[in-house]
DNA sequence: TCAATAGTGTCTTTTAGACATTATATG
DNA sequence: CATATAATGTCTAAAAGACACTATTGA
């Protein structure tokens, strides 16, 4: 398949069908995935090193040029697949925004649609894959965010921020929350989540009685969690409920 | 300027960098506009009537291709101006999302990123532009969410709901709601923005305490607003205050 | 036993919703 | 005058936040 002449251009404007051809052409289109997950009780991203391209002495976000006749979500998944070697059918993925300013790719035009890709812990992996040899690696977001953190390629510099910023703000008003989290999950392991993502300690207390109250956020099931090794009450269990936002919100002071 | 040969593959992944090369190509990339504003009480979307491409007997979002250097702001801005006449430099302009099913053009491969742009009463134009000879029209959002409303060209049907989801949300959480009307605003005005956009029917008192204790949501200013043909109390005026998402927020019940 | 985590209850403050009352305009 | 809209006040219910208290584990 080609790329059409000058599709979308479905209506004419002031200038009349005879107007000069504006240059106009196709672009590269690129998704980037900024995976974000808990490991450590930390909010980590997903970075990968590019072996290629003018930016192979910084990290970057795993991206991937859109194939014909691939959607937008599967050039996600398969950035995830081939620069991380994860295979995340499951994982929470929206997108973010998309990136099309002329000059962030000093290659060429590229539009780059970004995504934010949510998930539980991701255990090391033993293999040889990129996660095993060190060509992509999980870094603390606290990290990213200080001025003495990596600079990363491109401008992810910017899509990042925008990323936390997404996952921060829909904490408050959907159940993403459960995304970061397996089930069956613990409200002790749901409450990191947001103490992680926001970067702040929660009352245990009002955290239970507001998830519980937020009508089928959060549904309990049979038996309850082992201690950790610091011993403790053990914990019930709960899965995800049918809700996408939350009645009440859980609203950041 | 062409479009490079592989930009943002920019690490390789387990295939290696001697692995075939895939099928992949420029898109065609494109930006369609939802702009709403509100006429005569009502939440109204203009559309366009294409006179090229296979849609010629569907209303359609006003649509353009990107241009080459031509960032995607400008393109929307332009879509605006050349397909409606608009000029609307002032308007809030946001990224909806981007949709890129490979199908969604029967002429090819095309990726367009929504914007929706929101703007106080557009005046109707005396001239002889797109709005005054009717090859672009504002709708009520009613009428096209209706089953015997007009079925939109491409996947615009799509992208509407998407729209109006997005509008409604964000009149709870940000300041959205004052890029509907023009400064100074009376809460009167405000308040019928909320009715129009979500649809329902608001106390005015709760209304006004709301607002008013929402922290710089608006800013008092001099003067009074003179009553409509029905008389009724002079209003106090009101200009944007500097908050962009409000505590508390504007809750829908 | 103590420390740690889970879960319940109680009190105060804030906010939301229903609605009465007053203020000031038009016709 | 009646009517319309704006603005304020009052009461109740819901929700948030601080925090005491109990429950059940591991070490």
């Amino acid at each position: 398949m080609t790329a059409p002449s000058r599709p979308d251009d479905h209506a004419t404007g002031p200038t009349g069908p005879t107007a000069p051809t504006a240059p106009i052409s196709t672009c590269a289109v690129a998704v980037d995935v900024a995976l974000l997950t808990l490991r450590d009780g930390r909010l980590q991203l997903l970075l990968v090193q590019p072996d290629a391209g003018p930016f192979t002495t910084q990290w970057a976000l795993p991206g991937r040029r859109v194939r014909d006749d691939e959607s937008l979500d599967d050039t996600a998944h398969r950035a995830l697949r081939e620069l991380a070697g994860l295979s995340a059918p499951h994982a929470h993925l929206e997108q973010l925004r998309t990136y099309g300013d002329p000059t962030r790719d000093p290659r060429g035009r590229v539009v780059s649609v970004a995504y934010i890709a949510l998930t539980p812990t991701v255990e090391r992996h033993a293999g040889d894959g990129p996660l095993a040899s060190g060509r992509a690696r999980f870094f603390d977001v606290a990290e990213l965010t200080d001025a003495d953190g990596p600079h990363l390629a491109y401008d992810h510099d910017r899509i990042v921020p925008d990323a936390l910023e997404r996952a921060r703000s829909k904490l408050e008003y959907t159940a993403l929350a459960t995304a970061f989290v397996a089930e069956p999950f613990t409200l002790g392991e749901l409450r990191r989540v947001y103490e992680a993502v926001w970067g702040v300690e929660l009352d245990v207390a009002n955290f239970r009685r507001k998830v519980v109250h937020a009508r089928d956020f959060v549904v309990e099931v049979e038996g309850t969690a082992t201690p950790g090794p610091g011993g403790g009450r053990p914990a019930k269990r709960y899965r995800r409920g049918g809700a996408t936002r939350l009645h009440p919100a859980m609203l950041r002071g």
